[in-house]
DNA sequence: ATGAAAGCGCTAACAA
DNA sequence: TTGTTAGCGCTTTCAT
């Protein structure tokens, strides 16, 4: 931490708030004179200074700091988008600083607390639960705030997300339009408002015949797509002509299950997704991806942020959409 | 912020001290009656409150926060390391502060400046350039750190790393094992030391005939591979009986491009690569992967920070290697 | 069993 | 042009 002020203060034989001044830039604002400038920063340039940012966080109520809550931050979804923050940030001169909740509600609430114990100017929350009501949280000044990528009904916060429920009716359009009959969809997790909202635009697309099945797990993972293409392949009769999944990790588990059964994915298998990996391009089969802009989402995010900083009073309740892409790779194959 | 210890005082009509010892949970060891607790809890309860670590952290000079510095989060083996890393730090009560460099040293100084400002206790990076040397530093107490993943030569902080050499022969020894003859290693980045070893491993498995070759880019980057594999296409020439690729990212990138030259990846070519994506699996080729262990990592690094918060020295210049696995996917297709 | 008081390092209004 | 001063909210030693 090298000197403080203080020490800079005593042993140039200025005061502290001369050295503060020049300090932090406003000297000419004060009218430092140039010479005292030259030897404070002469001091400083041989005997190193390295402010106490927490000292002066609690004189000024401001941490220059950003919270961010995420459900999962191996999720690669999240690790785009926070990387985004992170550039949104500090492009404002905040620091990000970034926490996760492994999907449970109670470390949910932990991280949220302690950032705000910490000070942090906002937070970022992509939740995992819904959060009580407002009235029953404590009053006191409340940290901005902005949901991002999921919403639970009720909540009166700003939320910024994807259009869930549209984004997978068009997918589900695009794969019937290629030719596909009989369609599966494999949810993890459907307690999450966004895995909701996309079985419902299935719904619209596919309908709910025979031909338009939807399989919901438990969570999101490799193991529960797993389990849900077992459970397919256990029914017996032929296999869907395409599989639509919530997510990458419940793709890659029943492909690889597929894959075990059956020594190969059918290559005539349509398979449509959320999120975007590189190596899906590799696929022999037709895939259809929708690809969420995280880099959009995080700016929404933050100018929503940024404006409640700034003092604008938060839009309750207002819901943000930020446009999706729909992509076709091996259209061609 | 709900009240503040003063207010709660204040109004109880208790000491700040008397507060304090009820809130932190100290109120037994200092005797305070039973009554008195109540009667501060029950205000508590009703009225909120939360700690204001800034002030906290400011008066005890801990803040329970770690720093941790990626190049790049968005590269999921830092992602899943942080996540690994955020468990640690949760299980002792501290916080982990998350945020990348982008591979840029100018980055990597200011968010290591900015950690250090806001009094983290222990700091984790994985550099992206070499730093100066202890000496040049500021003196004043320094941060507990600790180097995760790469190490360049002379830094005399403790780094924890892969052995990315011998992981490197071993793998290249693995695909030879399996029949390669002419084998091809692309490399994102060769200044980043870990890269430079993968080379060195891969010539010592390899040798530097005409049938192993190694091919640079300035990045690690899907277009890298994409730029490395254009030229090796316009080398002409037959492909090489393997591939070997220093990143996920290279790798990917190779492949797309070979896809479109050839209209597919070349099924009996044998792929080998650093890091594990789940949807390798389903190529049909022979893929070879070299796994590192993130949480193992995460663990040692944790460990070494937690050694020198608790206040042992820093074991100078100190190397930990963590074991990887290596992993064969497809062996019998 | 409880309280008083000093002070962590910084900022900023006010004085000189 | 520079200095004085009063805190920000908390912890902790020492009194009572």
């Amino acid at each position: 931490m090298a000197k403080t002020i203080s020490e800079i203060a005593e042993e140039t034989g200025y005061s502290r708030t001369t050295i503060t001044m020049v300090l932090s830039g406003r000297a000419s604002e004060y009218r430092i004179s140039a010479r005292t400038q030259k030897i404070i920063q002469d001091y400083v340039a041989e005997h190193g200074y390295t402010i106490n940012q927490t000292a002066r966080n609690l004189k000024t109520r401001r941490s220059h700091t950003v919270g961010f809550v995420a459900p999962e931050i191996a999720n690669p979804f999240f690790a785009r988008f926070m990387a985004s923050l992170e550039a949104c940030c500090r492009a404002e001169g905040l620091v990000l600083i970034t926490t996760s909740s492994g999907e449970d509600p109670a470390l949910e609430v932990r991280a949220l607390q302690s950032l705000m114990e910490r000070g942090v100017d906002a937070l970022v929350l992509a939740p995992c639960a819904p959060r009580p009501p407002a009235s029953a949280r404590k009053r006191g000044r409340r940290t901005p705030m902005v949901l991002v990528d999921r919403h639970y009904p009720g909540d009166s916060v700003e939320a910024i997300t994807s259009d869930h429920r549209e984004n997978a009716r068009l997918l589900t359009a695009a794969v019937m339009a290629s030719g596909a009959e009989r369609v599966v969809f494999f949810c993890g997790h459907p307690d999450n408002p966004a895995i909701a909202e996309r079985i419902a635009g299935f719904r619209e697309a596919a309908g709910d015949g025979e031909k338009a099945r939807v399989l919901t797990a438990d969570d999101d993972s490799a193991a529960a797509g797993e389990a849900m293409m077992q459970a397919l392949l256990a029914d017996g009769g032929e296999l869907p002509s395409a599989l639509v999944c919530s997510s990458l990790l419940v793709l890659e588990g029943a492909l690889q299950c597929l894959k075990q059964a059956r020594s190969a994915v059918p290559p005539e298998m349509i398979i449509a997704t959320f999120d975007y990996d590189g190596f899906l391009e590799l696929l022999p089969n037709t895939v259809i991806v929708i690809r969420q802009d995280e880099a959009a989402l995080a700016r929404a995010a933050f100018s929503s942020i940024a404006a409640q900083i700034g003092g604008k009073p938060a839009a309750e309740g207002t819901r943000t959409i930020v446009d999706a892409e729909l992509v076709r790779l091996n259209a061609t194959a």
